[in-house]
DNA sequence: GGTTAAACTAACTGTTTAGTTAAACTAAAT
DNA sequence: ATTTAGTTTAACTAAACAGTTAGTTTAACC
């Protein structure tokens, strides 16, 4: 039964539906695994309604991943502008992934399975996007040791540390809720939020890169 | 047509033909993307024989992951009874990870889509593995800021950079070899084979966690 | 109230899928 | 040569699947 608060055309509401759910099948059980049946029945809308709003199974996955990783190198960009130093821009890249990882639970999981199956279904634009978010990387990496305010590093090291804990720490939260015990022997751990986590990963990433003579 | 060589039991050759292929297919499109008959083609077997020499394809996919994680921990731990101080057991740590991980390409691959998946389909052997895995990287940062050696540091936060790096880093080799700019850009991450990635890793955390008194 | 375009639906199609079966084949044992 | 157990196979089943269609409903417009 239809919403009866004014918004935009009913059209709208049911493609927001749709694309919401289909990430959450997409990162439970990636593309081959979705059904477009499942999709539709989680969104409360019937089967021909994707066809007819979105286009067959590939289209609704790509638009998918669109929706989730295009524009993210844009923006990391415009916020690294406002950093001076490297220590700085480090932290910045850092904060932007977890935000971007927190935008949307689903996010991690479509990553980790896009990264799992070599990136085959990436669209180009996105792969761009990865790539610019890369060279960002080593542009900030390459700055603070050419200023010896880092050691010499692989800036791919510190790139798949960053992505790679921030990932495997969202995605993860269902196996760690799994396992009380787990829990319990890391009980600080089990209790914190996302905010402590990514301060970790901050702490020590500046702690791994920064050379002791500066200030 | 069978390989006349003498061996074990021609079913035992095809077994182990199953088992490889069906780990392949499972790291490339997960367990629900995965097709019997796909496994089957790809194995150069009749379909029929999986379900003879293994079971259904929850029974196979359950093999696959005992076989490939079973058993970690107590490898771990026996590693781990050579090394003496934290800073050793810390590299021990990294570099049987990295070990477990380049024994089959498929590995890496398989654990981010389970941890994508919120590990439900691990069996519980597995689960209880990982938790013992987890529960030493605990005990070896406990000594280590017990003995003033170390930084006090969330467990959690190193032991999923080691984790989300080296799985990152195998899993998306398909990723940067589409992308030559980005192996341009990188021309020494390139090159790089997965020594010097691990000892990067190893560097960044070691200084990470080290703190500077220490000889 | 009538018209129309957009949104939506149940039922459908052809294909794909996991899993099974009866029969054939193979190699070892006699 | 025959028997037997283990291995393998082609063909099959019922269900699931992506995608389509003809028709219905809804809401906006006049």
């Amino acid at each position: 039964m239809q919403d009866t608060t004014p918004q935009t055309s009913r059209g709208d509401d049911t493609t927001r539906r749709i694309m919401d759910t289909a990430a959450e099948v997409f990162s439970e059980v990636g593309y081959a695994g979705a059904r477009v049946d499942a999709i539709a029945k989680k969104a409360n809308v019937n089967k021909a309604m994707i066809y007819y709003h979105i286009g067959d199974k590939k289209t609704l996955y790509t638009r998918v991943l669109h929706e989730h990783f295009g524009q993210a190198a844009n923006r990391m960009r415009e916020l690294l502008k406002q950093a001076q130093t490297p220590e700085e821009k480090i932290k910045t890249y850092i904060h932007y992934i977890n935000q971007v990882m927190d935008e949307n639970p689903s996010k991690a999981a479509i990553m980790m399975r896009e990264m799992a199956g070599g990136g085959r279904s990436l669209p180009d634009v996105v792969v761009e996007d990865i790539a610019t978010i890369i060279g960002s990387v080593v542009q900030i990496i390459d700055e603070g040791i050419s200023q010896n305010r880092f050691h010499p590093v692989n800036p791919m090291c510190v790139h798949l540390m960053v992505i790679g804990a921030l990932m495997c720490h969202k995605a993860s939260r269902p196996i760690r809720q799994k396992l009380p015990h787990i829990a319990d022997a890391m009980d600080q751990m089990a209790a914190m939020d996302h905010g402590d986590f990514v301060n970790g990963i901050e702490t020590l990433i500046l702690r791994s890169l920064t050379k002791q003579n500066t200030a």
